[in-house]
DNA sequence: TCATGGATATATGCATACAATTATACTCGC
DNA sequence: GCGAGTATAATTGTATGCATATATCCATGA
């Protein structure tokens, strides 16, 4: 019997990674392992495995007393995204050139399932789907070394860009150029699938930097 | 007193991690949390910390009973060093614009140092110098972003490269480069800084390559 | 002989206890 | 009233114990 027993270092990794970046956690704020334990109902030992995690990740930093949630300055969110325009291109392209079949129909029921969101205008939903997109390309791009760099910094950008999708007709055209994106990758196309994320990530940029009037 | 502790998670991390880069614990081996423990005299609780990082940094992988040590695939160097070619390019750029005089200084001083020991043809010290004068360059390039997200990357290719350096006439050849960069830093010139720190990348890659005759 | 099932050993996951360090608050002396 | 020094509290680091899941080995039966 295959029971999958996700452990609760990994979960709650995961609640503590998407409360700092939905500010639940506000930026500044202080978390000690004891006072999360008391939080959560658990012992400090998984908390102290997802802090870690987290501390790796650079969404909080040791302090001296507990760790404090990180926020990263705006100058910081516009390197990422032109480290992301040049290591999304290389990832995308090793998609086209690795991605298998059952991986394409995942990204195409991916980006159907986002088309709905969008339609129903759920920008939380929208939100998601396109941080999942993303990793994908992570994922299929055949190699775990552009997961490891680029869904950190990811990651990092993510609370800038929940305020950059919530804007619908904006939303709309992300999404068409990840149809762009997932139509050049199932042509097997990495020159145009390169192209094709690079430009998006850039047109990312571009709202976010709009936005955020920088 | 700043009486500086290290805590025993970290040093066992380190200690790890270079036992794994240097083949002390070959490839394929498993390490298990209480053998470790015994062989290293601490407590499980420790073990635990390094060992999460190691599989964090893809070093080690879980399997039915502890982990497997990981090696990096020549594919996946390679990958590697086409994410540092655009990376390092970024940063060498953002280092010409906002070095610091000071900064400048220390650079040039390290590289005054790696021909010391190109010299005395010294290829474990020459391989030090080289790793700071690129961790230099990530440093000062005025966002910690750029030191994240290159530091892994470049730690990963430690074991790759120190074999390429060993042949002390690409030694020569890489601190010519590593000048050239230096010079159109000290020029403050970011077109140029960035095009001579991806041609560096660019030929310690195809150092690499031809070495491990991929 | 080989498959099957259960006992045993081994591993990890989590909780808890203790030690040691660091921050905080308080008191005493000036 | 204020600063220094000390006591106290809070927090992390580490060890240990227990529960649980998994693998291994052995015995038993067809």
């Amino acid at each position: 019997m295959m029971h999958k027993t996700i452990s609760l270092a990994d979960q709650i990794f995961e609640r503590l990674e998407s409360d700092i970046l939905t500010g639940v956690y506000p930026i500044g704020s202080v978390l000690t392992e004891l006072s999360l334990s008391e939080d959560l109902g658990v012992s400090r030992t998984p908390i102290r495995e997802a802090v870690r995690r987290l501390e790796q990740e650079h969404l909080v930093e040791p302090s001296s007393k507990g760790v404090v949630v990180l926020s990263i300055t705006p100058h910081d969110a516009m390197i990422i995204y032109d480290i992301r325009i040049q290591v999304e291109g290389l990832a995308a392209r090793a998609c086209a050139e690795n991605i298998t079949d059952e991986q394409l129909a995942e990204m195409k029921e991916l980006l159907e399932l986002q088309e709905f969101y969008i339609k129903k205008a759920d920008s939380e939903k929208i939100k998601n789907t396109d941080s999942q997109f993303h990793q994908m390309i992570y994922q299929f791009a055949g190699s775990p070394v552009y997961y490891d760099t680029l869904a950190p910094l990811h990651n990092k950008t993510q609370k800038f860009r929940k305020a950059s999708v919530a804007r619908s007709g904006k939303a709309v055209n992300s999404h068409q150029e990840h149809h762009d994106i997932y139509r050049a990758i199932a042509a097997r196309d990495p020159d145009a699938a390169e192209l094709a994320m690079k430009r998006h990530v850039e047109e990312a940029k571009k709202r976010l930097a709009e936005l955020a009037e920088i």
